[in-house]
DNA sequence: CCAAGGTTGGTGACGCGTCAACTAGCGCGG
DNA sequence: CCGCGCTAGTTGACGCGTCACCAACCTTGG
């Protein structure tokens, strides 16, 4: 017996979905055109900055990044061909790797984020109430959970 | 000046993101493992589904999915060869086509349909009081609206 | 010390989305 | 009726993400 949504569940899903698209497609086109970085590249940017060490395993960014190891490794192929990172060889591990931020990609992300979060702002924080906020922080830690227990 | 997140907004901004990131992964190889289907393809044959008319302009499917052309065009070929959809030609408009749903098409969303809404259910509305539900629809009406005022 | 099994990361093929041309047909001013 | 601009949809190239598979290497039990 199938449970289908109701009219306000359908109307908050529906809109959930064109949110998701229309905003994603407005950050990326800016960040693209500002900066040359996609929104990926971005993420993998900012990851390797929030480190304290500047080197870090490809497994380790996978986790936090929570990609595949394959789209990981795709993924830094193309960004190492731009030089916005670069690989080392692990010492202690023969199997592994270290990836580093270079200096340009530094400078790339430095210079690309400020936009970046300012249209976050003025697409999202700006349009809602503190307790708006709130919500969608209790929205998301529900759905994660229910997730991350679903396994 | 940039105006960086503060800290709640931050909060809400990365779950956001988790969020969407992993529930439709989820959702994604469920609907592909049960039906053979991806999201993009089911989202294409409800909007078929949707219209009184059993044939729909491809500038109109177009702009109800706030897809591309070119993507539709790409995406319409992929899914005639897999027989979920069929063209036929404009009568009025020799520029123009039809794009129609197959008898095959209707059996495969109508047979993919109740699991995907079932897990739609399960991992979000099932999650969210009937306050959590409003709230997400006063912020999703938000963002796209400042969306499309920004334009 | 060695074999078995797990782990780390990479590869190739394929479907997808975007951008920038392009084709073909419509329609309007002259 | 011609020509020019507009519109409908297509195409090709390229970057991206996933899947299936692989090679190299570590680790552990014997």
């Amino acid at each position: 017996m199938t449970r289908w949504l109701d009219e306000r569940e359908r109307r908050a899903w529906r809109g959930y979905l064109a949110m998701h698209a229309q905003l994603n497609a407005r950050l990326h086109r800016q960040l693209q055109a500002g900066s040359g970085l996609s929104l990926t590249d971005f993420d993998v940017l900012v990851r390797l900055t929030d480190q304290p060490e500047p080197r870090m395993r490809m497994g380790e960014l996978a986790k936090a990044l929570q990609w595949e190891k394959s789209r990981l490794s795709h993924h830094l192929a193309r960004m190492e061909k731009r030089g916005l990172v670069g690989r080392e060889e692990c010492a202690g591990d023969a199997r592994g790797s270290y990836v580093v931020l270079t200096a340009r990609g530094r400078e790339v992300i430095e210079q690309a984020a400020p936009a970046h979060v300012e249209s976050v702002q003025e697409y999202v924080f700006d349009q809602l109430s503190d307790e708006e906020v709130d919500a969608l922080t209790a929205i998301t830690d529900r759905v994660l959970q229910r997730l991350h227990d679903a396994g």
